[in-house]
DNA sequence: ACAAAAATTTAGTCATGGCTAAAAAACTGT
DNA sequence: ACAGTTTTTTAGCCATGACTAAATTTTTGT
């Protein structure tokens, strides 16, 4: 049976092993920080998982998901990914309230469920904050943005994708109106790391820290 | 903490509280064949919510819900029929479908959810199939309708209210054009427990059993 | 009233998915 | 290379909420 633990799993796994951190290497201690639960505890579920033939489990090595693990892993995020769209576009809801209230959904909604808001969205394929919706039938792509952090003295770019890990720092990007879509310049970049000098949308300029335009995923000119 | 369970219980225990049959007394057995469990493990949810001051546990006779149990029971009750009022108006969900996707959505919902659909519903008082929906502060009327079985020959109401235990019976009464607001002529009423004849919208005629016109609640004239 | 039947509770089991503490394996630095 | 640290696993515990089987209480029929 599927419960919700299992999918939660399944979704975070596969979101690890197509993260560019950790080098590709999925651990036990990678996981049990994701899911915020004591490593023993994740030792516990992915034994269940390997068990059940949804991922290869290599003791002290790490976990890579099977083909019907990834097929669960897809299906929940797309889920997640069109109740988030469906919570901003229909219900009015804002960037940092979305991911919370899907995290619940998700596991609760039918294939009807999907389906409909599927329609009513108009068969979106890409989600509130930018990331690729998989399709009913799993396929996804990857498209691969650069940071704005990453972006030189002078640069001009479109905000494609943001994390959605942070909430506090969605609703700080909302307020400097950083949403997909806006075109964004910079306008100077402060030496050891410091904050960037950014021009929004043609008018408006900020400094912006490195941990916030790291967060922020663009596609230059 | 409040499990999913525990707002199941109550709820059920709520409804049966309030339902006409079983002579106001809520028992073991009655709990557990609405919550199709063993009789057993009723006895131990109910000693479970007796602990916590949900409601008040007489061994051998009985159950009758505390204020604390009877809000908790509101409160999931009205998330239950916004959700399936909201799936019926702005998903074009059918009669028969709502009830059970709102029986895993309503443990799913957050108080900003509920606000927002009940905004987006435009505050509305009576649900899907026609049961008032409580307040916010757990206040909800409940207005004694007629069975159509109880009406006699010729005599003339509205639809106010289906029982929407059976999704199979509800699919049949929509086919038959049976919904809220509808006015219904009984034209004959066959002995015997027989079915009766009925006039639908002042046009087409249809035989109904009785199992049926028990279901459906009316105003008459 | 009292034996049989029905309803209810008790006792004990199971799966799920957390946890801590301790053991074992894998890395690290010198 | 090997001692110390970190990571991972094992062992054992807990709460939740099902279950069956057996004991007990209540109800019912005569």
């Amino acid at each position: 049976m599927l419960t919700q633990a299992i999918e939660d799993y399944l979704k975070a796994i596969y979101k690890l092993q197509h993260s560019d951190e950790h080098g590709g290497r999925v651990t036990t201690s990678v996981i049990a920080s994701r899911m915020e639960v004591a490593a023993a505890s994740a030792t516990n579920m992915i034994k269940k998982l390997a068990e059940m033939n949804l991922l290869i489990y290599t003791p002290y090595q790490g976990v890579e998901l099977t083909a019907s693990g990834e097929k669960i892993a897809l299906e929940t995020i797309r889920h997640h990914r069109l109740i988030e769209l469906y919570l901003s576009q229909a219900l009015g809801y804002s960037w940092d309230q979305i991911d919370a209230e899907a995290d619940r959904l998700e596991h609760a909604i039918s294939e009807e469920f999907e389906d409909r808001i599927d329609e009513a969205l108009g068969y979106p394929t890409v989600g509130a904050h930018g990331e690729p919706i998989p399709t009913k039938q799993g396929q996804i792509d990857h498209p691969k943005y650069r940071r704005l952090s990453e972006l030189q003295d002078g640069q001009s770019a479109v905000i494609r994708r943001v994390s959605d890990r942070n909430p506090q720092m969605l609703r700080y990007m909302e307020n400097l109106q950083l949403r997909l879509g806006t075109r964004v310049e910079v306008t100077a970049k402060a030496p050891f790391n410091g904050p960037l000098q950014l021009r929004i949308d043609a008018s408006k300029e900020v400094s912006l820290g490195l941990e916030v335009a790291g967060s922020i995923f663009v596609e230059a000119d």
